[in-house]
RNA sequence: GGGCGCGUAGCUCAGUUGGUUAGAGCGCAGCCCUGAUAAGGCUGAGGUCCCAAGUUCGAAUCUUGGCGCGCCCA
């Protein structure tokens, strides 16, 4: 028996029932144990944070991020997931800031950085339930208990590792940079989180007049009057620290008169028109000048701050004199695509600006820099006095109030553009602001990552030259520091007296330095507090407690530098840090029979560094280390990162690129990069170099998910629906197959939660009807799957159904499959001792074969495609194979499993292949649906083989297609016979004659007749479909259609080339049956066409049949059905017994009866058409409603309805047959 | 402003080396079937394939230039 249907339950119901199923018999990790030592399929899960909530878009990447490890489980490979979490940075020290009230960074010094860090630290974990939850109900197996997590020691050691082996190769450095600067929290943002920030703005776009300075030597300008050059700005606040104003050499300067103003302007002369457009007057050119004949005047500073002490010339080489500041200089970045021309150069603020004054700074040594604004953001007393102390962008409006009194004020107006704010305080516009910041050397690894890059199988394919390779080919030095709290500290310490360097790769190693000082700050802490995790003896502030005496100066002491590093350097060392790897010290042990994501990095270990001057043995257990053990790299994490690098599969959404996609290849470059010639390599470096592609192989990039309103999802606009409501309605397998299956995953898609409500129907519950059919039908007949009649001697289907398929297994992975092997055979050899095997195949019927050869075409499909990663293409092959599965073989099925024989051979096969059919589904779906996948299973397998199937489809190995078993012609065949049918129902249609009412006759007539006679065979079929007595392959078609002949534009096109356009309206001018007898009789048509002769051969053409007007008929594609119209009285009565059917069918349901119950049936009718009807019908009638009587009298007992049978109305009794 | 991607039915999306009748699902309308029944099927309406130019015998598809949207970067 199977287990019945639970109809009462939802699909979110059993959900839940199978997410307890798997968690009781931990399922997850019975699949992981059973492909011990078979080859891996590397994941690695980028981390989320968890200290916000998780949206739909957080539900895709789960879920593709399941699919592909589930699929490659089940095709034999060993996939670990470890799941990861990023734990540091700004939006966790955001978040606590919030909480706490506070803004700025002074705040959080105020509040006391220990206290802060240990809220940060707690603050991490807020939404790690909402998250888990989301993860385990969406079904996304992942190891959320061993976990790697950012902060955690292990993890920042192995960080700072990687920062060391950087460090002492030169890769990096300390440099001074402009950098965009979040005042308000004191620290530079890298350029993916100011990127995360822009926004339109509206800010003052003033053209300000630079008056230049009379007494200079012009140079023939014949400046008669005051002139000025004009430059324009946006950020008026920096012109209190304008030091230079720059032109373009090449360019052609005008001198232009302002009848107005009475002034002179000097500006671009390609401006000039568009500039008077704006002040809508004339600005009358007087005179060009090129570019460089500008260079080096001078002009008034507009603001006095520096003034006195740097407005006069200064000594240069060679005895030259030349001002520091407010003259002219060129630069080639200066463009007249907008404002004047004329560019206002304040160093301090924007990069092209600050190498001006470096490219000066080689004339005039120790120039100094203009700059009257503090790292705060606000003036400082060399500002203008109404300035002073004020945040900068307040001052725009007083500045320009300033400048207008002064009259320097030449044009003012609003300009809209983008402008980066902090992306965790919307509010705080950014700044651009010089600061000594860390950087890594990432542009001498520039080539290094293309060549990465080229080797990653990247989906979409775009991605790699698009938006990653180019990307990569403006890289810029990765900058590092951050000067905030909650973050990996940079390991870095610096000599008090000489300033010298180094870094640190543990805190073992700090504790093993010559005079380590300051753990007693942790030590501390940790006995007043003994909750605290250890792990924050490697954060700030105890860490910055930690001095030791300097190897460079005696005497002097070591000092940590104060910065933490950039959050994506975290989630970039992810691939080893995971393990908490740090190198392969000791060397790691070469195994044998590893693949050659192994060798290369394997072969090489060298020891290094002085503290592991004693290297214990190799094979030493972790647990029998000494106390100098932390220094070391465990063992198990070598072993662990050598095992898992690089990762086979990775997915994030496009957001990514520069973030996480970035942050790997980058480290993975650096650190194991494949050509040490190509780069600046170390001798110090043990690491030796791991064939590229590293450290991810295929990567998909989701697209991103939008809300329902097509804008980005967002907590505030409210625009989607929480994922928790989302599995309470549908239900995750509804989820995850709109997912898979409604477009390819790197579209962007607009959520949509009615295209997840569809999921429903249009696949889950279509697949649970077939199989609720046939739960129904075997029960009610006792079928035993497997156990029909003779014994096949094993070698049927029953092989191939059975989980066990140890041939296919071992192609794939010899490992897995010799270990289980010998243990599958018992499975099978029990099973086969109590169960014969079924019918083979070839013996069964040809609706068997036709749906076993669509099961394996389309297994061929979905493997095929997700071998390459493409579970769209697969998801519609399934659904493909759903619809044929429950919408033509059940239904044209349905009579077999009605069979009153049960034993019959025709039923036991019609059973036996529909069960092999949903067996083997439940396996292909179960990566897409593995909710629904395991519901069948349990129901159909487990329920009825116990021991010997696996306990959940989730262990079976993936099915693979048996091509002895796929008979294309057949497909080909069927899709007609069932394009025929429809065509048939078509017509029907038209003729407005249902399919209850029987008709004479069909015909059928075929453009191409090559399957007529196998149609010929197949009538029955047709005729059943369409309920018709006879159906006739017309051999007089010209009766019903016209013939029409095409050219075939694709053959003939390069053949005919110009002529081509003329010979379809040729052909068209031809009799197509004559045409047609043409090509019969000579297998060619000549054609005459602007006096040339062409023969076009029968394959160059194509046939189109067109029904003649006056017959009900259908066409399309090469088919045309005619339907016989006329209704006999002996048909009329006959569509009348069936309809009495129907109702009483009907009348069943209503009072409840069960499929087998037999009822007795009285009819009352005045129609004496009906009534013959009934009587000529009657055994028909009965049989098909499992009627023990049919009476045309009254039954007064029961309870009688009345009702329309055809034309007449009727009164109809009917009740269950009274039996003990 | 630059890079990348996308514009196809009311909606969500397919559309394979360019081939002359541009498809699917949903939605809508009408109908059918029904012992899988809170299912299923059929039919219909609905398209200047964003616009323009070019290449070609032939363009939704290739090229160029616009326009619009998204993302990334400035």
């Amino acid at each position: 028996m199977f287990p019945p249907v639970d109809k009462d339950r939802s699909f979110p119901e059993r959900e839940l029932d199978v997410l307890r199923f798997w968690k009781e018999r931990d399922t997850y990790h019975k699949s992981l144990a059973k492909r011990e030592g078979a080859e891996p399929f590397v994941f690695y899960e980028g981390p989320p944070t968890a200290n916000g909530l998780p949206h739909p878009g957080h539900c895709l990447t789960r879920a593709i991020k399941d699919l592909f490890p589930r699929y490659k489980t089940m095709r034999g490979y060993r996939c670990e997931r470890k799941a990861g979490w990023d734990t540091h940075g700004l939006p966790v020290e955001t978040e606590v800031c919030k909480e706490l009230g506070i803004h700025a960074k002074e705040e959080i010094e105020a509040y006391g950085v220990e206290k802060f860090i240990h809220r940060c630290q707690a603050s991490v974990w807020r939404y790690m339930n909402e998250w888990e939850r989301l993860t385990e109900r969406i079904g996304f197996w992942v190891d959320l208990k061993n976990a790697y997590v950012t902060y955690h020691q292990s993890y920042v050691e192995s960080v700072w590792w990687s920062l060391k082996n950087l460090f002492d190769r030169g890769l990096l450095y300390q440099g001074h940079k402009i950098v965009w600067w979040w005042a308000q929290g004191g620290t530079a943002l890298s350029s993916g989180e100011v990127g995360q920030g822009y926004r339109e703005v509206a800010d003052p776009s003033v053209y300000v007049k630079f008056p230049i300075v009379g007494d200079q030597e012009l140079r023939g300008l014949q400046l008669d009057g005051p002139t000025s050059f004009l430059v324009w700005t946006t950020t008026p606040w920096t012109l209190p620290s304008n030091q230079f104003a720059a032109v373009s050499s090449d360019t052609l300067y005008a001198v232009v008169l302002d009848e107005t103003l009475h002034e002179r302007f000097v500006v671009a002369g390609k401006l000039v028109d568009g500039l008077s457009a704006k002040l809508k007057r004339e600005l009358k050119v007087m005179k060009l000048v090129q570019g460089s004949d500008l260079v080096g005047l001078r002009y008034v500073p507009p603001f006095e701050g520096f003034r006195e002490r740097l407005d006069r010339p200064v000594m240069i080489k060679g005895n030259d004199r030349l001002h520091p500041a407010w003259r002219v200089v060129a630069e080639d970045f200066v463009t007249t695509d907008s404002g004047t021309g004329i560019v206002h150069i304040a160093p301090a603020f924007g990069e092209d600006d600050f190498n001006v004054l470096m490219s000066q700074r080689e004339i005039i040594r120790d120039l100094p820099l203009i700059n009257c604004v503090a790292p705060d953001g606000k003036f400082t007393d060399e500002a203008p006095d109404y300035c002073r102390g004020r945040w900068v962008k307040d001052c725009d409006k007083d500045i320009i109030r300033d400048l207008k009194q002064r009259g320097l004020l030449f044009h003012q107006e609003r300009y809209l553009h983008d402008y980066p704010f902090c992306w965790r305080a919307e509010e705080d516009p950014l700044i651009q602001y010089p600061r000594e910041s860390w950087f890594i050397r990432t542009t001498a690894f520039k080539d290094a990552m293309l060549v990465n890059n080229s080797h990653i199988n990247w989906l979409p394919e775009h991605i790699k030259e698009g938006r990653f390779g180019k990307f990569l080919e403006s890289n810029v030095d990765w900058a590092l520091s951050r000067e905030r709290f909650w973050g990996t500290p940079l390991p870095i310490w610096v000599c008090e007296e000489t300033g010298q360097k180094e870094a640190v790769s543990s805190y073992a190693e700090l504790e093993a330095k010559p005079g380590f000082a300051g753990g007693q700050v942790w030590a501390a802490a940790k006995e007043k507090n003994p909750e605290l995790p250890d792990d924050l003896r490697v954060h700030k502030p105890y860490i910055d407690a930690v001095t030791y005496d300097s190897p460079f100066a005696k005497g002097a002491r070591m000092k940590r530098v104060p910065d933490v590093i950039d959050v994506w350097y975290d989630s970039g060392a992810m691939p080893f840090a995971q393990w908490g790897y740090r190198g392969d010290d000791p060397p790691f042990p070469r195994r044998e029979g590893q693949g050659e994501r192994l060798s290369n990095l394997a072969t090489t270990p060298t020891a290094k560094s002085s503290s592991t001057a004693t290297l214990p043995s190799p094979n030493l257990s972790p647990e029998g280390r000494g106390t100098d053990s932390a220094i070391r790299n465990p063992l198990s994490a070598i072993e662990k990162f050598h095992s898992q690098f690089p990762a086979d599969f990775i997915s994030e959404a496009i957001d990514q690129t520069r973030g996480w996609f970035y942050s790997q290849l980058a480290i993975s470059t650096m650190l194991f990069g494949e050509n040490p010639k190509s780069e600046i390599r170390n001798p110090k470096s043990d690491l030796p170099a791991a064939p590229y592609p590293h450290p991810f192989r295929t990567c998909i990039v989701l697209g991103l998910m939008l809300g329902e309103d097509g804008q980005k999802m967002s907590k505030s606009k409210r625009n989607y629906r929480e994922p928790g409501e989302i599995f309470d309605r549908y239900g995750a397998d509804a989820l995850r197959w709109y997912f898979f299956a409604n477009q390819p995953p790197w579209t962007s898609i607009r959520y949509s939660e009615q295209a997840i409500r569809d999921s429903v129907p249009e696949f889950l519950l279509r697949l649970w009807n077939v199989y609720s059919f046939f739960t129904i039908y075997a029960n009610i007949d006792g079928f035993v799957p497997g156990r029909s009649r003779q014994s096949a001697g094993g070698k049927g289907l029953g092989a191939r159904d059975s989980e066990a398929s140890p041939s296919a297994a071992a192609q794939r992975a010899p490992l897995a499959a010799a270990q289980r092997a010998p243990l599958a055979a018992a499975q099978r050899a029990a099973g086969a001792a109590q169960v014969p095997a079924p019918r083979p195949l070839s013996s069964r019927s040809e609706l068997d074969r036709w749906i076993t050869s669509e099961l394996n075409r389309t297994l061929a499909t979905v493997v095929e495609r997700m071998d390459q990663y493409d579970n769209y293409a697969a998801c519609g092959a399934i659904t493909q194979f759903v619809d044929a599965l429950s919408n033509w073989y059940v239904r044209r099925s349905r009579d077999r499993f009605w069979a009153a024989d049960k034993q019959s051979l025709d039923k036991l096969d019609a059973y036996e292949t529909l069960y092999e059919c949903l067996m083997t589904t439940a396996k292909m779906i179960a990566p897409f649906t593995p909710f629904l996948a395991e519901s069948l299973w349990q129901n159909l397998a487990v329920a009825i083989r116990g021991e010997n199937v696996e306990e959940s489809v989730h262990l079976c190995d993936y099915p693979t297609p048996d091509q002895q078993a796929i008979d294309v012609a057949l497909s080909e065949r069927m899709n007609l016979v069932r394009h025929i049918a429809s065509l048939g129902r078509q017509a029907r249609t038209s003729a407005a004659l249902k399919v209850r009412q029987p008709l004479a006759r069909v015909e059928v007539i075929l453009a191409d007749a090559t399957h007529q006679p196998w149609l010929e065979a197949h009538a029955e079929v047709i005729a059943d479909e369409l309920n018709v007595k006879q159906v006739e392959f017309s051999d007089e078609p010209e009766k019903y259609v016209d013939h029409e002949v095409l050219p075939n534009f694709k053959l003939l096109g390069p053949k005919l080339g110009k002529l081509m356009p003329k010979v379809k309206p040729a052909l068209a001018r031809m009799s197509g049956s004559e045409l047609l007898a043409n090509i019969r009789d000579n297998g060619k048509i000549d054609l005459a066409i602007d006096g040339q002769q062409i023969a076009l051969a029968a394959e160059e053409v194509e046939v189109r049949l067109q029904a003649k007007p006056g017959w009900t008929a259908a066409n399309d594609k090469g088919v045309v059905v005619v339907l016989a119209t006329e209704v006999t009285p002996q048909l009329l009565r006959e569509g009348w017994a069936r309809d009495l059917v129907r109702v009483i069918q009907d009348r069943r349901k209503e009072i409840g009866c069960e499929f087998t119950d037999r009822i007795d049936v009285s009819v009352v009718a005045e129609s004496a058409d009906l009534k013959t009807a009934i009587e000529e019908f009657r055994e028909y009638i009965m049989q098909e409603t499992l009627a023990e009587s049919l009476r045309l009298e009254p039954a007064p007992q029961v309870e009688s309805v009345e009702t329309q049978v055809g034309d007449a109305r009727a009164t109809l009794s009917i009740r269950r047959t009274l039996r003990t």
